[in-house]
Formats: structure tokens, C-alpha cells, sequence
DNA sequence: TGTACATCAGTGAACGCGCGTTCACTGATGTAC
DNA sequence: TGTACATCAGTGAACGCGCGTTCACTGATGTAC
């Protein structure tokens, strides 16, 4: 992708923009389901047949605007990687990280139904969405890592070791945890849909009249999580 | 609801069952989104304006499915509530809660995703879903409540305390647990979204490629989460 | 037990809707000489 | 700098689709006397 240069070109990259920001604000009022050509057209006031110089389909369109998605949550939890303050708060890096993915998920809800919630009916995932998926859980991966690296992993007291019917799977997992022990692995991937299972319930509504402190509660799950993943405790 | 007695009462709420069960089956194909009444009657080698006669609307029709599937979800979790044998195994209660949860789930992907996953565009659940969108997170409460009751509950160490701010929510997280101290309540809302959140994982192909002993590695899953709870080891 | 009337299940046609996508077209922008 | 042709963005009409829902109807089932 080199800079446009003729006017033609320009244009073209701006409206492509300007029809993905439109189907995302469709997104946001509508959900994923309801994300419709006609609309976005509408919306920019084109002919919904005009898209088509665009995004040869539908299908095409919602591809980019999960590709998209990952995108900006992948930066989101990237921003937060270490410099060299706090690379080895460990413990911090996964509150980080952990807010960072909510504070996006509650901020976008609609786009984060998209990437975690149920499937849209008909749609099938295209390989170009693989490599942007993968960025927000390499950045945990490289957490992980690192505090085994470091010596800053101590399992808790009681937790079960790794059944041995789990190695080959834990080798699989270390593909994106390079070098960490199998208990390891396991209990990182559990913390993982621990962090993604919460967020889930709070975007749902399921906390509606329960746990009104969102943030906080968020705050103290991940807290009791990492003492699973045997993060040692970071300041409050 | 008494027993039906004419042979049209009889031909009515058999008809309505049927018509259940073909969308319900149309549901495990085509999902939530494609779910059309219009479907419903011709599987039923019916005309679409016949399905009137016995739903008065669309949204009434995934409100009878909705609550029929909190209900197999709440029997099934209700199935492996305690005799007198195991009622003091509190550890592996929290295991047979969790794999009734997660077996249901896998046996009907779509119909879970109807209850825990993004919302049906358009459908706003009414009054009718509460109670039985309860019966399963009540046998989760009556575990815990029952386990501390006990004395059966230890917070492994290092756990962090609940935070005072979190005090109020803690008491409304009570009414499903009653008794139940604040550490308690808050670690055990995050141990219940631990376990939906796996499941969505896995229902949503997340774990393709990576985690192949499936089962096992939920059972992993739970019994880490046990530890975090504070419930004692159970055997494996 | 038989008749008269009321209830209700199922029919078939129709309504209006919004959708994704195609296609022949026009006019503006870009390129080669 | 100017002209001739090629490229491409946007138009407007149309296609065929499946949907939820309504309505006047028919015929069978149920009820009251």
C-alpha cells in the first residue's frame, strides 16, 4: 500500500474508509446481524449499487470490518506493552492488558460482538482475518512468557498439575507462549476465557442489577486470576 | 395447566410441541438469526398462517424456545444436585455442575448460543425467561452457599480480599448464595464466568487446532477454578 | 340420542417490506502521444 | 499544450427472494338443549 497518488485514487481510499466507518455505525445501532448494504448506502447517500466499486459483496464488506476490529483491539492491548518501567510488573501487565480488553469491548460492544460473540448465520470466516485475530492473545503470549522467563511464576498452593493427556495440547498452546511449563500453558488459557467469559457476562446485561462497580469487580477478577496463573500480587 | 380433554385441546398442545420441536430443530441448523416461521410450517407441511392458530407472533415463538432451553439447561444442572452420598464432595459438585453445563452445551451449540451468546437482533426476551434463566446459577448458589455453610471453604493463599467498595455488590450476589462472605461471593461470580467463558471458547471453534482433548482440558479448567474458589481438592 | 349453534384449526391468496446483486448507461478522470 | 482513447465511479431500474402478518373462507369439532 503506497500513498494514492491521482485524485481517483485518493477518493477511492477515502470512500472505502467512509463506507467502513459507515457500516460501523451501523454496527453499533443494529448489531451484526442487521448490518445490511442498502443501509450503509443509505447512510452515505449512494446508490446501494454503488458500493459495489467498493467491496465486490457483503460478505466482503463484513470481512473488513473484522478485520478491522481486531485490528483496533489488538492495538488496544498492545499500547499497553512495557517499556522498560514496568516490563517486569508482571502481575501489572495483566491488569493492563485485561482493562485494556474490556475497556475496548465496553466501549465498541456491537464490534466486539462481531470478533467473540456468536457467529454471524452464512458468514465464514476468511483466512485474512487469522493474522489480526491472533495480535491481542500474542500479546498475552509474550506476558506469559516473559514472566516464566523471569522466574516471576510461582503456581499457588493446591492448584492440580497438568494431567499428563494434556502435554500434547500444551505443546500446542506454547506456540503463542513460547518456553512456559505445561501447568502453565493450561492455566493461562484458563485465565484467558476467565478474562473473556466476565466480559461476556457484563456485555450481555447478565450483571444488570448485581454488580453495579463494574470496573472494579473486573479489577478484583483479574486479581484472583492472576494469583491462579501465580502472577505475584501487584499493588492495588 | 390440567390435563387436556377433548381430543382438540389434546391436537393443541401436541400441535404446539410439534411445531417446538421442528423450530428447535431449524434452530440447530440455521441458528437464532435464521430462524423463520415461515420454515417452521413448511417442515411441518403446514401453511405459514397455521402456525397463528398456536404462537401469535414470531418473537412469541423464540420466547417458547428461549425458556424451553433454559429449562434443559436448569434440569440438566439440577440433575447432578446431591444425594445424601456426595452431598459433602463440594469439589466435585463444582466438577459434575461444570460438565453438566458444558455437556448440554456441546449437545445443542445453538440453542446454548440462543442463551448465552450475542443477543437475537430485534428480540427483547420478556418476563417470562427470568425464572428459568435462574434455575442453573441457583444450583450453583446452593453449592456454595452449602460448602461455606460447611466449613468446606478455604481461600487459597495470596488471594486478594474483596474490596470495600464492592461490599454492596457482594450482598446482592448473596441472594442467589445466601450466607456466603464477600471474598466468597466475588470469587465465585468470576469462577462462574470462568465457566461459560471456556465454553463460548470452545462452542466458538476458538480452541480448533490447539486444544484437542477437550474434556479434559475443561476438567482442568474446573478443578483450577476450583482451587481459586477455596473448595477442597477433589479426587481425579 | 338428535339437532342447532358456536368455536376453532387450517387454507390460500395477498400485502408490503427490505434485502443482495446485476446490468446497461453517463459522465468525469486519467494516460499516451 | 492539446487531442483521442481508456478507465472507472456512480446512476437508476430491475430481478428474484423470503420474510412476518392479515384476512375472508371452509369444514371439522365441541356444547347446550
Amino acid at each position: 500500500m503506497t500513498a494514492p497518488r491521482t485524485a481517483r485514487e485518493r477518493a477511492r481510499t477515502e470512500l472505502t474508509r467512509e463506507i467502513i466507518e459507515a457500516a460501523r455505525r451501523r454496527l453499533a445501532t443494529e448489531g451484526a446481524a442487521g448490518l445490511s448494504l442498502r443501509a450503509v448506502a443509505r447512510d452515505l447517500e449512494m446508490v446501494s449499487s454503488a458500493i459495489y466499486r467498493y467491496f465486490p459483496s457483503r460478505d466482503e464488506l463484513l470481512t473488513a470490518l473484522i478485520v478491522d476490529g481486531y485490528n483496533a483491539l489488538g492495538a488496544a492491548a498492545e499500547a499497553n506493552e512495557p517499556d522498560a518501567s514496568n516490563a517486569s510488573d508482571y502481575a501489572g501487565r495483566w491488569l493492563a492488558l485485561g482493562h485494556a480488553v474490556r475497556d475496548w469491548a465496553v466501549a465498541h460492544p456491537q464490534e466486539y460482538a462481531l470478533l467473540h460473540g456468536s457467529p454471524v448465520p452464512g458468514y465464514r470466516a476468511p483466512q485474512d482475518t487469522v493474522v489480526p485475530a491472533m495480535r491481542t492473545i500474542q500479546v498475552y503470549g509474550r506476558l506469559i512468557s516473559a514472566a516464566h522467563r523471569a522466574d516471576a511464576v510461582t503456581a499457588p498452593a493446591g492448584v492440580p498439575g497438568p494431567p499428563a493427556l494434556l502435554a500434547a495440547d500444551a505443546e500446542r498452546v506454547r506456540r503463542v507462549m513460547p518456553g512456559v511449563p505445561d501447568g502453565l500453558a493450561l492455566r493461562a488459557v484458563g485465565a484467558w476465557t476467565a478474562l473473556f467469559g466476565w466480559i461476556g457476562f457484563e456485555l450481555s446485561g447478565q450483571f444488570e442489577g448485581t454488580l453495579l462497580e463494574r470496573r472494579a469487580a473486573f479489577d478484583h477478577h483479574l486479581r484472583c486470576q492472576a494469583t491462579l496463573l501465580g502472577l505475584p500480587a501487584a499493588a492495588a
